[in-house]
DNA sequence: TATGAATGAGGCTTCATTCAT
DNA sequence: AATGAATGAAGCCTCATTCAT
């Protein structure tokens, strides 16, 4: 389903995901509103016209990726249904790192890791997208029980936020290591944790 | 072993932790040098007496960590020498994000997820201090190991890694959420994991 | 005697009157063209096909304002026909200083404090309302002398002058010491003076 | 009484001075932060080593002005002792206009216009200078009852309030008039008016 | 008549840094 | 080892105005 952008739309986008990247790559502080019109070729005050303050554009950038999470249009399976998606889940991120030499982390844990008490309305936009999240692997173990793929004493929402944790740790110990070792070690071994509560039929 | 600092050594370490205090809580970029000056005290121009720059400052501030993690001086033990030590070292992250109302992460981290290509050596710094706390982990499950307590294929350096990974996950997640009940989830999960490696006698 | 206006009047008029009132409030300066259409609820570039530029703006609302009090519709009666009158135009400035809280001054004072040699145009706009309502003045007092009511010396221009400049600044240190006190004294005493040319018969 | 001003305290009360007499010329709103600095040649930023903002320079400078008015560091002469002093004060702002051209009214009243609720604590500044100006005036009438030389029906208060009211209608009529004929015929009249109270013996 | 989008200069303020003493 | 004063670039934001439709 496309649709057809006005030009506004278009602009505003534009400026949106410009901000992302440059959020993503030096966090909020470091990125200037001059240098994101730059780089997204917006000439100087058209800034003001689409956002109210540069904190209106981090909401928006924010509120913008819960969107495309929702829609399902970021490059990952989030509707996870084997342990082989979730394999591959963790491996997205994995993989996302190396492909970008270990130089980012999270973008939402970027931006978080820089709000302080006068950010409200930001840090919920977050919370809102690591639950979005969180829920998604719980969908996939509740469904597992249900299905009487796993022992009883298993806990779906417990083993979603341990998953999530694991991706969030990672991403931020690489992001410093510059390597995915510990990463990658602690993805085999939270699999492995996970897959104790498999019932061998 | 006391030391006595002259005033010149006091005012200094008056910047380093006064600008810790303020990275750990708004970030690097957030905290302009005159407001650590303000917070410290200090006269104005006494700070390029003491740093060559910012960014200078910023190392020092990780440096000055990184030898506090060394001479043990932080309120953490982190020679873990039991399970209950261990478990003592993850409530020790726990409790500390409820006693600040989940508003701080990992010092090292919030500087960490600041940083760019143009700060190789502060990168390298953190990640010595990781490298440090990590160690400090496996020490543990490799003297277990030694003494015959651990399972043959647990290996001691990802065990710690994955400990580790735990509570850098748990801070970022905690401070987002605002409560610490994913970051306990995870832990708990993590301790029985770990424990399945534990030799029964 | 009403008259329908256009659309594009409507439009224009409630421009001017919605910019009369900010100016009158905040000054010319401190007024955007911005804000005055959007509490006049007008689209964007509508300014620019009813005023050739904001200085253009103010001339047009000083003019509509000289063109008010020409044709009586300011809620002040200026044909003033005897002292009772005369006391009514100054309790009018004074009750309504007192209705606002002494917020405000005159209107076309306030336009005309900011004005530089660059607004020459508006300061002649502003000097016929003055002359216009001092003339109001003068009439009566002139028609008093015709009547022989008034004693030979009288001057009646100098006598319209002087009331006029008590109002002006009756209301601008009103507005300062935000209260009327200055103002009400000075009007007792200028009615006082006035009246001293009154011949008794 | 001469003070030796330390470097400080000289580039301090350059950019007072020249932000007066442009806030005299222009209002506060038109006179930029940077014409400030320009026109005074003061580097860039050394404005906000001296003050908070622009709002805390426009408090400086008219606590400045109120503490020129009670050195008596104004060159109008204040302690009024006679009615020629009396007529000389009159004279001081009716001279002054015309010396400038009639482009200015008075400094504080200028600033006074423009002001809305949000500067109360510039509002009190200029309403204590006002208060001052009328007491210097009331003092002298005071004075002459005291003295007997004043009808014991005068109003020392109610006199100084009116002589002070004439003043502030005539720099604002005549920055509009771009003449002082209205200004020195309300004086006229208001001289005439006071000495109806002296007693002839 | 009317609209939404664009322009670029300039406003206020903060920053890291340096200089003279 | 310390001080106050100065520097100038850059940050965020608002402004009056214009363009394309």
């Amino acid at each position: 389903m496309t649709m057809t952008l006005s030009k506004g739309e278009k602009t505003r986008l534009k400026i949106i995901q410009t901000a992302l990247d440059l959020f993503h790559s030096k966090g909020i502080n470091a990125t200037s509103v001059d240098e994101i019109l730059e780089k997204s070729q917006t000439g100087k005050s058209q800034f003001y016209y689409y956002f109210k303050s540069k904190d209106d554009l981090i909401h928006n950038v924010v509120l913008n990726f819960s969107d495309m999470l929702k829609n399902r249009q970021l490059p990952v399976k989030y509707d996870i249904e084997s342990w082989d998606d979730l394999n591959l889940w963790f491996r997205f991120f994995i993989n996302g790192q190396k492909a970008m030499n270990c130089d980012r982390g999270c973008p939402m844990a970027t931006i978080g890791y820089e709000l302080t008490k006068a950010h409200e309305l930001i840090r919920q936009d977050i919370n809102l997208i690591f639950e979005t999240t969180i829920h998604s692997l719980s969908k996939f173990f509740h469904g597992l029980k249900v299905k009487g793929e796993l022992d009883k004493q298993a806990d779906p929402q417990g083993m979603a936020e341990f998953c999530f944790l694991i991706v969030q740790g990672g991403l931020i110990v690489s992001k410093i290591q510059k390597n995915t070792i510990s990463f990658e070690h602690s993805v085999s071994q939270a699999m492995a944790y996970l897959k104790t509560f498999q019932k061998k039929n």
